[in-house]
DNA sequence: CCTTGCCTTGACGCTGACGACAAGGTTTAG
DNA sequence: CTAAACCTTGTCGTCAGCGTCAAGGCAAGG
């Protein structure tokens, strides 16, 4: 399987693919011409990447799920070090709805806020609110 | 006041404010050696950008509470402007507050598979767990 | 032979809010 | 006279995950 044909099996570009390629976490043949090979494998290996991107993590993050996965386990996160990033993330999830939910928490409290003062000045304001 | 002061006062750097400057945040008068002179009004105006800026929005959300400063209230948040930025910006939170959660969950049931499948291949594994 | 359609490496662009320098002018204190 | 401590504009670097050319090689069909 060529470059191109992985990219449209995976949803991704080729530039992806050798972007992930130069951050280790692919690695194809070469054929005779220097043409990237990639055997059926890449794929899943290329669909987790994916999937955990999409999810929030980084390519660091990735690592070892891909390991994982080339180690011949079925899923990649059932490895000690994926499990370790898996609860990581999690914390680092868990912090930043705590942070976010704050943050909501101004926002409706600034809204109401504004809204008491409707009718103060504001800049080239003439219509009154009905 | 000069720059170095209001940064100083502000807790921000002289960098930040005159990249403020370039946006059109924040405009100083100039003294005659081509200083940039900030009135104290202007102390105000720094501090409601940075506190916007803290809790998630962009330079260019700021500039509605800016000038609602500007036009002599009390709070940026009273004008009308801010208040469509303040709801815009309470959905983009709710919003991703939802998609985070959904991670969330998705993170907790990938560990409590990850945990149940602890025996099976994992690279340079010999120890088993007690 | 020529075009089409793959593939290769290399290098710059992008987004946002600055940090970090460079090279120089001004003012004040000693 | 000079050093210190301000100030000025300008430019490049940062982080991440790519998009987007650019310039060229290789293979197959007409």
């Amino acid at each position: 399987m060529l470059i191109g044909e992985l990219a449209e099996r995976a949803g991704t570009s080729t530039r992806t693919l050798r972007y992930y390629e130069a951050h280790g976490l692919v690695r194809p043949q070469r054929s005779a011409n220097g043409y990237r090979v990639y055997d059926e494998a890449e794929l899943r290996v290329v669909q987790e990447i994916r999937a955990l991107l999409d999810v929030g993590f980084g390519l660091d993050d990735v690592r070892p799920f891909v390991a994982c996965l080339r180690a011949g386990n079925a899923s990649g996160d059932v490895c000690p070090d994926s499990v370790l990033v898996l609860r990581r993330k999690l914390a680092e999830v868990d912090d930043y709805l705590g942070r976010l939910t704050a943050v909501r928490q101004q926002l409706r409290t600034q809204l109401t806020h504004a809204i008491a003062h409707r009718e103060e000045t504001c800049p080239r304001r003439r219509q009154s609110a009905p």
